[in-house]
DNA sequence: ACCGACATTGCAACCGCTTGCAAAGGGGCT
DNA sequence: AGCCCCTTTGCAAGCGGTTGCAATGTCGGT
């Protein structure tokens, strides 16, 4: 079907191992022999196959890129960098998708079939055993957007959710709020608890504190939510888990005939694009997606190039956006 | 590193041909051959190397998905259902995110070394050479969201635009609006020309008529032009190219300090998830997402079996969406 | 002219799996 | 018992590349 090495190598009259070294760079090729051997691929249009030669030097090239979260807009922006940044740098990512609760195992089993040199988990819900479990495997893995946790096995980068919870509550109570409350994301999801003890922490004593939990990250979830938390009163503000839930929630407050921020203050975490727009107006606070995504892809990088590497922790610093659905 | 074909062929006393047939169905081995090797396989946690086989057989299970909008809330269900739909039916997805105005040559190169099975190209803005390139590659091509062309070279699946143009000045016509105005995407864009072509028809004699373009498929681009036309004088009503769009362009009605529906009318198309969201309301033209992936991977499937089979163009119906943005 | 060091090249085995072909085994039938 | 046919299994040759090792060639130095 596909012109091969051999082909080309009969094409240069040389053997096939120089055809396979003019296309290895910092192999030993005279410059003759290698133009030589380009002129001859080129001519044959060669193309070397990557999966022949992954299955022999071990490596692919695939990064799995694992993710569970297709429905919140601030994906969109973190595929868009992966993708980019892993082709960018020759690497080429394996989406899996993961629905529902889908066990790691099954992930594993994927990848690992499809021999890719490394894994990227990107999920603020998922627990630290998810990407363990792929480390266990034997492959390298970095959990992005992923929590710190006490057992360092596997590579973190993200955000320190406990501080996002106490800056969300910080700006609240010096907002003059006194009733304020935590509408968060799913109750198991570890970025959920994490903002939640953050922000009780830090309310504790300076306000009064109520909490709850939308169902999902998602719009209808925040809706409903904060259409129940309104039928037993309301907060004076909220700090919603995630930009997209405050957006249910403030067309909640809205429907409810109460305005934003006069009524009800809301301030949201991400700072997904359309946050921005004016007509949404979100006061919130911004995670650095661009960072963690590079530091991810250069963390995955450096594993590959030394497995064993102790795994670390990288913590990148969140700051509020000041729009316009908290009051000054 | 891993468990190989021949450590299970070991173990179990049987040579690796048996263990190979083993793992294929429709091979010839009798059950209890089958069971001992998988029981041997478990036991060692023998996992088949995908790309070995692959190189073996011809087929990878990998299928390149090419897209190049990242930044549009519609790409969220496109991703979704295309890498569910994928993965549910045994296929990987590859994705290629096309950077600006990246040429076909770089992401047939691409897909070729990965020998991937077969490519879906997923943009209604890219014209009809670029799939082609992938078909004259060799490979088995589907089209999703692009333009039906007269030499139908490669398979398309989508819908009308022509159609869905003509559907919204029909609308806006008879909603009684008299001055009607098309807010296209890029000028260059192929799904951009053909909703302008059936806007045009379908309103010429019946509305006085007016068109511009939007440099992007994005808010800001939207809200640009759209402020731009109110600066020379609004029409009554606009088509805008897409949702996204349309709600940059709202934005910059509502900035104009003008309402909408009441000023200006204001209909989209695609129907992304968040059109819905009772603070968005968007009226909007649907585009069956659902239905167009579902038929794409059905398309691609026969195609790996039958790769010589005629393209064929497949249109499906879009439909009125009723919301808040465009009067009764 | 001879020697050693180094750069290039080819040979051939191997990466993990599949598959055509032939050998072996198992019935059913006469 | 003998024959034929069908099923099951193993052998071995690939699939498209890579790479350790040995062979060859080149060059500087004496």
């Amino acid at each position: 079907m596909s012109v091969t090495l051999k082909e080309v190598a009969e094409l240069a009259g040389v053997s096939t191992a120089s055809v396979s070294r003019a296309f290895t760079d910092g192999a030993s090729v005279s410059a003759s022999m290698r133009a030589r051997v380009r002129a001859a691929a080129k001519e044959l249009g060669y193309l070397p196959n990557a999966l022949a030669s992954g299955l022999t030097t071990g490596r692919t090239k695939l990064i799995g890129l694992v993710a569970d979260n297709f429905h919140n807009p601030i994906f969109l922006e973190v595929f868009d960098r992966f993708t980019r940044g892993l082709q960018g740098r020759g690497l080429r990512p394996l989406i899996v998708n993961l629905t529902d609760e889908t066990d790691p195992a099954t992930s594993v089993t994927l990848l690992r079939q499809y021999s890719v040199d490394g894994v990227i988990v990107a999920s603020s819900t998922l627990p630290p055993t998810f990407a363990r479990a792929f480390r266990d495997a034997g492959l390298p893995v970095v959990h992005t957007f992923g929590r710190r946790s006490a057992d360092t096995a596997v590579d973190i980068i993200g955000i320190d959710n406990i501080a996002c919870g106490t800056l969300a509550a910080e700006t609240l109570v010096q907002r003059g709020y006194r009733r304020i409350a935590f509408l968060g994301g799913p109750e198991r999801a570890t970025s959920t608890q994490d903002r939640l003890t953050g922000f009780l922490r830090a309310s504790d004593g300076a306000a009064e504190v109520s909490h709850s939990f939308a169902r999902a990250y998602s719009f209808e979830a925040g809706h409903e939510e904060m259409a129940r938390c309104l039928a037993f009163g309301p907060a004076e503000a909220y700090f919603c888990g995630d930009d997209v839930l405050s957006l249910g929630a403030i067309a909640a407050v809205r429907q409810a005939g109460l305005r934003v921020p006069e009524d009800v203050g809301v301030i949201g975490l991400n700072d997904m694009e359309m946050a921005g727009w004016s007509t949404i107006d979100l006061t919130t606070i911004r995670q650095p997606v661009g960072p963690i995504i590079e530091a991810s892809i250069a963390r995955i990088i450096a594993l590959l190039q030394d497995p064993l590497a102790r795994p670390e922790v990288l913590t990148l610093p969140c700051h509020l956006v000041e729009r316009g659905t908290l009051r000054r």
